[in-house]
DNA sequence: TGTCTTTACTTTGACATCAAAGTAAACTCC
DNA sequence: GGAGTTTACTTTGATGTCAAAGTAAAGACA
């Protein structure tokens, strides 16, 4: 590898000179979070730009292509994804744009639109998917027992914030 | 807890069911990376606003502070963390308007420029630092074991795509 | 010394995120 | 039926991120 320090191990030692010793685990745990979700982020996005897809449209599209029949209500989108309304329509209405989704109200609550996947957005959703898939999911740069390790910690981690069975 | 399914289970379910079970666990933690990031950003976030500041700035205050002389080239914080030059700029920029951090030329190369804390500034991320202490580095819900074990792992993670001694 | 290349920073634009605010439908209760 | 409350979505604003582009200084080489 390279000669310089991790800069996470760096600010570590600084939190603790600095009589922080019992929160400099923390510290560097969740800045390590950051830190990898921003390359991840990053990486993916590269990968989606071709496609004409964000990660978070990318998100909003796989979920439509595997709903029953390929049509949500904007909140229920939310909640799946775990992001707020307003980035849904943010997402929906980018993807509307570009015709790989198209809304309309629900006859069943006056409030609520449904957003449905379009059989173009179906065919890119599939091939972006192959991508991740090849390029990302199947690349995670640890050992399947440490991703296995990785993702249920994060999972225990996430069940203390989200309402959903443990 | 809840009585919904954890929406990220769900996915890994459906990457199965799609054929993709190779990636279906890349997948679900790297999706898992962005959910907590998501609501670590926001909590933290949350907790910076009474200073005036967020996650984003609060780094750099905290790297200008712990940094010998409390100054440093700007490009050198990007270096340090690991953000775009635009970013650092952008940061800066805003805690130079608050009066948290000054800017000169660096003597030393002229297309270098210099980000000094001011004492206004040390005295502000330290109350900061308390907080994030407080309420989130010293209580990160997981185990001691179980958040070491995380972090070495990220540790790892982040050794594949980052140049820096492991 | 002059030219070309590299380096350092800033500006601009696109992007997704959440908070706050607004609009309207649905629900509850009297 | 009407008033008050809750729910659902959208719009607006602030924010940080990176890519692309621009400006200028420094370095390398002939």
């Amino acid at each position: 590898m390279g000669t310089a320090r991790d800069p996470i191990e760096l600010a570590r030692d600084n939190w603790r000179s600095a009589g922080w010793a019992d929160s400099s685990d923390g510290m560097a745990l969740v800045t390590s979070v950051m830190r990898v979700q921003q390359v991840l982020l990053t990486t993916i996005d590269d990968l989606l730009r071709p496609f004409g897809l964000t990660f978070a449209r990318f998100e909003v599209l796989m979920l439509l292509h595997f709903s029953r029949v390929g049509e949500l209500p904007v909140g229920k989108i939310g909640e799946r994804l775990q992001v707020h309304p307003a980035s849904v329509t943010n997402a929906v209405n980018r993807l509307e744009g570009a015709g790989h989704v198209t809304r309309r109200p629900n006859a069943d609550d006056g409030r609520s639109v449904l957003a449905a996947i379009t059989a173009q957005g179906r065919a890119l959703v599939l091939d972006a998917a192959a991508t991740l898939n090849a390029e990302v999911f199947l690349n995670v740069p640890l050992p399947a027992a440490a991703r296995h390790d990785l993702y249920e910690l994060m999972r225990r981690w996430r069940s203390e914030f989200e309402d959903f069975d443990e």
